[in-house]
DNA sequence: CATTTTATAATTTGATCATATTTTAGGGGT
DNA sequence: ACCCCTAAAATATGATCAAATTATAAAATG
């Protein structure tokens, strides 16, 4: 007798089990070359096997988990050829991003952005590095949203995932406090509806959030 | 009595599923708007249930399919706007790709690239459509290949995922007598080691397909 | 009376689970 | 080092439940 039970939101348990996993890998709770096993999820989130199946399918073609060949799946380690990817990726996506949520832009979605912003200030000051990279993560994705791009949101999306580990752990070692960024700039930019300067706005706050990563590289690789 | 069957190849199922049905969406059996039903490809390719639905959430993730929601999964049909951003897309990657491939060339690599091409121009003069698909996508795969770089090589092959369809559709009205490459241009700026001139060919035919894609749209929508 | 709308039943399709099989990794023993 | 053996993890199947679409019938409107 095999009752399948109803999970309590109305989302199927593939889509609630992909939202755990990625946001396990976006926010830290996998570091690089970690092992992923079906059944030890299983087990984690106390889920049947062919949601998590899915739900790791899915993560794998998108860039945040790697699937190794033997049947091993792993938290993917960047190489220091890959930043340099992920770097040209974003600076070529992130900005057009930008430029094409300035025209979209309203009174309800600035107000949320500057809400999020002053948040990610407060993480920054308080030293609390998960909430600084949701913050973080949440403000860049809203940008995505606004600009009503769906193929190039799900591209920038994929770079997040990417390298979502691997900026965790740059966080531990250098902390919150020398993190800056220009998402004051790009509001102001996008305030005025000046899209090119907010698009040169993000463009150096990617590089610069980026950069960060890839300074990681030099020292220990 | 369950008898998982060893199928021939070294390949798990869902592997296999995956492939045909990826190919099935670049090189046109599916076409805009389709319906696709995990119960019919169960019956059509003869698999299970479990590997049909991983190879669908593959192709979920990657853009090939689109979940509408209510269950349901059909092939995407492209706007205006979708058009544009994948001409945005490939404008950015491909040529970096080329500019990057070119310090990797060897001489089987463009041995390899060359009859490619020329399959290419025996399928056009022939009014091969299949054929032409295949072999133009595989001149450019080939160029990701030998870049040597997996994560811009998984965006541009995403790109391709979306507008397999319509690029068929495309096929099917005008023919594969009015379509003219930058190949030859590539392939000799390649040979001369000038990674800016194949960077700006490769640009000139991305730019020359994708308009032919934008055109459709003109005209029809 | 024809046509549209609404409600209900039947069928198809999707989602999940338990289980059987296959493959891989690892641990003694040569 | 190599090879068998065992244990654990992954893969694949079919059964079962749930949900959605389609088909069908009844009711209401013009």
């Amino acid at each position: 007798m095999i009752k399948p039970q109803k999970n309590g939101a109305g989302l199927p348990t593939h889509e609630l089990v992909y939202r755990q996993l990625r946001d396990m890998v976006l926010f830290g709770e996998l570091l690089p070359g970690q092992a992923v096993t079906i059944q030890g999820l299983i087990q984690h989130l106390s889920a049947g096997m062919t949601p998590v199946r899915e739900a790791l399918r899915r993560l794998i073609a998108e860039g945040a988990l790697e699937a190794q060949g033997n049947r091993r799946i792993s938290v993917p380690r960047l190489t220091r050829a890959n930043v340099d990817e992920l770097i040209f990726a974003r600076q070529a996506i992130d900005p057009k991003l930008v430029f094409m949520a300035t025209s979209n832009i309203t009174k309800a979605n600035m107000a949320a952005l500057t809400v999020e912003d002053e948040a990610l200030d407060r993480a920054i000051v308080a030293g609390n590095i998960p909430g600084y990279l949701q913050h973080n993560y949440r403000f860049h994705t809203m940008l995505y949203d606004i600009a009503d791009a769906p193929i190039l949101r799900s591209v920038a999306l994929r770079m997040w995932l990417q390298f979502g580990p691997s900026l965790r752990v740059v966080c531990g070692r250098v902390g919150t406090q020398n993190l800056v960024d220009e998402h004051k700039e790009v509001l102001a930019a996008m305030a005025e509806g000046d899209a090119e300067r907010a698009a040169a706005a993000i463009r150096a706050d990617v590089l610069q959030g980026m950069e960060q990563v890839r300074r990681t590289f030099d020292v220990s690789d």
